[in-house]
DNA sequence: GCACTTGTTGCAAGACCTCGCAATACCACC
DNA sequence: GGTGGTATTGCGAGGTCTTGCAACAAGTGC
């Protein structure tokens, strides 16, 4: 299970030495994307993250940054789920474990907190024994503004 | 809004009915889906779809399976969700309104009743106005067996 | 400082899905 | 039954992401 860096350091400085603790290594490539990921806090799908490298490194390929990107998701550095359409979306320094919400009209995205989410978890642990993992859920469905202005679903 | 065929009736056999009426038109493609579809119910990706129109029409392309699935779910005969690998999933003849959890580690997956989520739909209704689409919801965690197997997550 | 081990990289191929466009063929109407 | 409008198809190209493999280089021990 990941070792998280001591919480209040900063946990990107530590990663080099994570690694190496791991056997793992620390290359410029990975640098790299180290530095778009310290630079931009938030949601970003992996074309993005590609595209971002990028721009640092001309010579970025995205095999690189997909499996770079699960080395730092097995760290716990960053979480990963899927949009409403499927795409991967990265989170970066999941301090609190949230979802997501997608709005499928407007596109827009919010955190679902997990609190909004305790009674949905905790039936399923009691009724099914299942574990939900929140970092990787979507919800999705109609934000407030685009359920007003169109009509009311039917169903 | 789709207006559902009668309940009772064998909605595929209503389908060509139902898309003329709405100027649509009823193809060999279609047929051929509508074949695959009737003859399996549960959970399907996209690419499954493909590979078994093929099978009983070698000429299947693509891009028509995907465009006639859309047409499909517009009319309210199957729903698409995202699997947790973000990958396409339908699901056939929705007569209940439900979600999906799925098991991160062994594949697995189950329908998410209405009645499990309601305490979540209610609560983004009451604090946000979110109008939750319980078809397109999938939950990502460890079900009982995989939890019990493998040491219980940090988190 | 140098050689070795092996974790990583970059490439290429491929899977899944989407989109634009020209050609096709359904089907409403006469 | 023939005709025409247009929904639909098939193709090709492109975007996102994954995987296998050979070559490379980070970090270890001498």
């Amino acid at each position: 299970m990941p070792s998280l860096p001591v919480a209040g350091t900063n946990p990107w400085a530590a990663l080099p030495e994570l690694l190496r603790a791991r056997g793992m290594r620390w290359t410029p490539q990975r640098r790299t994307l180290i530095d778009v990921l310290a630079g931009a806090d938030g949601h970003l799908t992996g074309a993005e993250l590609v595209e971002r490298c990028r721009d640092i490194d001309s010579t970025t390929t995205p095999s690189t940054v997909y499996r770079t990107l699960d080395v730092l998701e097995e760290l716990g550095l960053i979480r990963h789920g899927h949009g409403a359409d499927g795409r991967e979306e990265f989170h970066v320094l999941p301090t609190t474990n949230h979802g997501h919400l997608h709005c499928a009209t407007c596109g827009r995205a919010w955190e679902l907190e997990a609190r909004e989410a305790v009674g949905l978890v905790r039936a399923l642990r009691r009724g099914r024994g299942f574990e939900v993992d929140l970092s990787h859920v979507t919800i999705v469905g109609r934000c407030a503004n685009c359920a007003r202005t169109a009509a009311p679903a039917g169903a």
